[in-house]
DNA sequence: AGTGATATTATGTGCATACATAATAATTTT
DNA sequence: AAAATTATTATGTATGCACATAATATCACT
């Protein structure tokens, strides 16, 4: 009989992926170590090494050191979202991209969302609001503060013919943020600006991105009606 | 003068991400290539590659062959979200799980789903529904139809102690899967469930898990309202 | 000039070796 | 027996070297 021989990295990665789908390695089972797989592999064990990492990344091997590596028990499915620039996402799905500013002002935010950015209470940030469309057509309504101790330039762009959401990206520093996803209510001027029906449902991007410790932007990124994002496991 | 030292790949990673940050390497700009890097961290260009390796996955670098390596223009920000079973989900918040079935049949499915599912139009599926409890609230509603075909299995359970989110991940081989986020209208029935009110908006997960080429099953998720999802960047 | 072969170059990978590190097991000391 | 020390073990990483591969640049030839 011959061993198929595995020297490259890739290709152990899918046999081990192989030995987990068929359940020849079971759930919580131990695996045997990285020198055991190498001498069967007939490979260096950096490169068995380099293949179980990558197993390990995508959440189907549990590794610690001394103890071994061993097939997760509840394989945590980790779902990866591309989170681009609005103007990409449209273009991508081969439509028409539209910019309309709706409102632009330096106003003292709302408790909460100073509390969140951790500005002062009385800190004056930039508001802007303003409709990304594909085709025409209402895609996302942006409402977005900017920390303009943090991004001054800002001040100095009015945002007419680039989004807020574009500009940032191009000349905002960051380290760091977070993005919380989850389904709102359309309030009236949501739903107008959307032209969608008051109370629909909308699918949610709130995002904060900042830099060192201190908050550049947080948006609130509101969906129309039936948007959904996609991805693979 | 003294050259700091970045003898270890994690050290080179932060120094190229400060220096990507620090916009000395601005978007769009091909750095240098990673027998210079080594060069200069004073390392081998392994460790460079692997430091590298890392940051482009992370979407702050774009790669290629020969053509080098240059900071992204539009780092594409990539959300990792960790799709856990329910039941650890709300666990993990300190919470108490509950489970209530609600129904479970077999059944000839909606066209859309036999569709999605490539199933026959007349392939009985097996239907369960279901409830998740946190602290005795409603938190989330399941909606699956199980694949008889490609797990016989599931029709000896009668899913009244164990949810099938949970019986599936034990029992059932999967290759991929797909995942879809969005927003939708509480309907009468699923109001009642989660004890809502109608036309609330849910946070839904719409998952599909595929082994080779045949659908194991499908699942609609309807998340208490209020619910979100959270992830760091 | 156009076309195709060839050289060049930066990243990608494999390997042997050595040592680092974390976690556990075994052993000694109190 | 409990506590502290030491050994063991599996993974994690660094290195030098070689070669693979993809993309581009260059050159030769028609």
């Amino acid at each position: 009989m011959n061993t198929p021989s595995f020297r490259k990295w890739q290709s152990v990665h899918t046999e081990v992926l192989r030995r987990i789908h068929a359940r020849e390695w079971e759930p919580g089972d131990l695996i045997p170590n990285e020198a055991d797989l190498a001498l069967e592999f007939g490979c260096a064990r950096t490169t068995v090494n380099r293949a179980l990492r990558a197993v390990a990344e995508s959440g189907l091997l549990d590794r610690r050191r001394k103890a071994g590596t061993r097939v997760a028990v509840q394989p945590v499915a980790k779902a990866t979202l591309a989170i681009a620039v609005i103007r990409c996402e449209i273009e991508e799905r081969g439509q028409q991209y539209g910019y309309r500013l709706i409102s632009r002002g330096e106003a003292v935010p709302p408790l909460a969302l100073s509390t969140a950015m951790k500005t002062h209470v009385d800190q004056i940030l930039l508001h802007v609001r303003a409709l990304h469309l594909a085709d025409d057509a209402p895609y996302a309504f942006e409402d977005r503060w900017i920390n303009i101790v943090a991004a001054p330039e800002a001040l100095d762009e009015n945002f007419e013919d680039m989004s807020a959401n574009e500009w940032l990206l191009k000349n905002a520093h960051y380290t760091h943020g977070e993005i919380v996803f989850s389904a709102t209510s359309a309030s009236k001027d949501e739903a107008e600006a959307l032209q969608c029906a008051v109370q629909s449902p909308l699918f949610t991007v709130n995002r904060m991105t900042l830099n060192g410790s201190s908050a550049v932007t947080k948006v609130r990124l509101l969906y129309s009606p039936g948007h959904s994002i996609r991805t693979i496991l």
